[in-house]
DNA sequence: AATAAAGCAGAACATCCTGTTCTATATTGA
DNA sequence: TCAATATAGAACAGGATGTTCTGCTTTATT
């Protein structure tokens, strides 16, 4: 890729990024994003169809690369052990949201923060139908196992949402233990 | 309260809600509200200050009404069964919304639906402090008493998108108990 | 029934944001 | 070097917003 594309997309990425964790995301101007990230008009509309097309853009760049740690965590050594317990990968996941690589955290509590929700539900969906395809199986409990995995990711997100309303008190082994200890009945068997 | 100004707030929240089941809340510009409640722009101004204060007005109409049929639910006399049973406002509310009352469900489907949940969850949370006030006691299991609740209400919330996902195929009662399967953790003991 | 108060309609308006188009300049990769 | 391409900057039309003004209609009250 040409670098001055690479450069004005990461200017904007940036840019964006800072204006979103200042207001929300439907008061943000597209003008304010040029002067931010100080390119042309021009150049933005040549890069992104529109603001949304950007948000979406920025949810895909964000997402793959923490899933992404994540799946890899599986297979390399490293420093967090027991690689095939159950919520392993989900440690893992929460100590990589406390490092706020890439300011993901002040993305996800930013007032208009349902598209990249959608974004990363379904990015974890994926991770979980990798990670745990024991959960795909025909069900012994009735629970459909589309409903076992959206009840999961949703469960890892709102746990996420509810340590950054409460000031990030917890330690990501905390939160790994609480989300374990509600999502029990989805492992145990 | 004034005749007209009843009609009106009325004409205009059925027109938003039907424009809200047709398109994305962000696509609905004022003006079509305005055309489909047939009313003048003025009038609009007059009981609204912007179209986000509609919203916010017709979500606090919409849940409080279903949560108070909950609440209700629980002291007086009716057709659903055990009445202090650790499920049973769940499943009448599952019972309410299976019945569409206000046709609430095309706006927990519709695209823009973030704003809804912030109301529908917060709703839930007044109705769990009062239905289930052990779950506010000291925690005998290290979990927080608002994470909990966030937890419940959250997966309340999830499991209705998941079955209008679902093209609605499940029960109420079948709902109910999924809805109390991976809620287990939280009522027991 | 008469009347004052309040709600409503419709038009006009300034303002802002959007997305496009044009021209000219600067940078890149071969 | 040079052709291709990315960028800057200005200008533009279209559309949405929220306000203001004027005149009309309905309501609640006496």
């Amino acid at each position: 890729m040409d670098r001055r594309q690479q450069k004005t997309r990461d200017a904007v990425f940036a840019a964006f990024s800072r204006l979103l964790s200042q207001k929300s995301y439907h008061k943000i101007t597209v003008q304010e994003i040029i002067d931010a990230a100080n390119i042309g008009r021009t150049t933005f509309y040549a890069h992104f169809e529109t603001k949304e097309d950007l948000l979406r853009a920025l949810c895909e760049a964000l997402f793959q690369h923490i899933i992404d740690s994540a799946m890899d965590a599986a297979h390399t050594h490293g420093r967090y052990s027991d690689k095939n317990a159950p919520g392993s990968a989900f440690l893992h996941l929460f100590q990589h949201l406390a490092e706020n690589d890439g300011n993901i955290l002040e993305l996800l509590s930013c007032e208009s923060n349902g598209l990249f929700l959608r974004y990363f539900k379904e990015s974890l969906n994926g991770l979980i139908r990798v990670r745990h395809p024991g959960l795909m199986q025909v069900e012994q409990d009735a629970l459909p196992a589309d409903f076992k995995i959206n009840f999961v990711s949703s469960t890892f997100v709102e746990t996420v949402l509810w340590w950054l309303k409460n000031q990030r008190q917890q330690t990501p082994e905390e939160l790994a233990g609480y989300f374990m200890a509600v999502t029990a009945p989805i492992w145990e068997k």
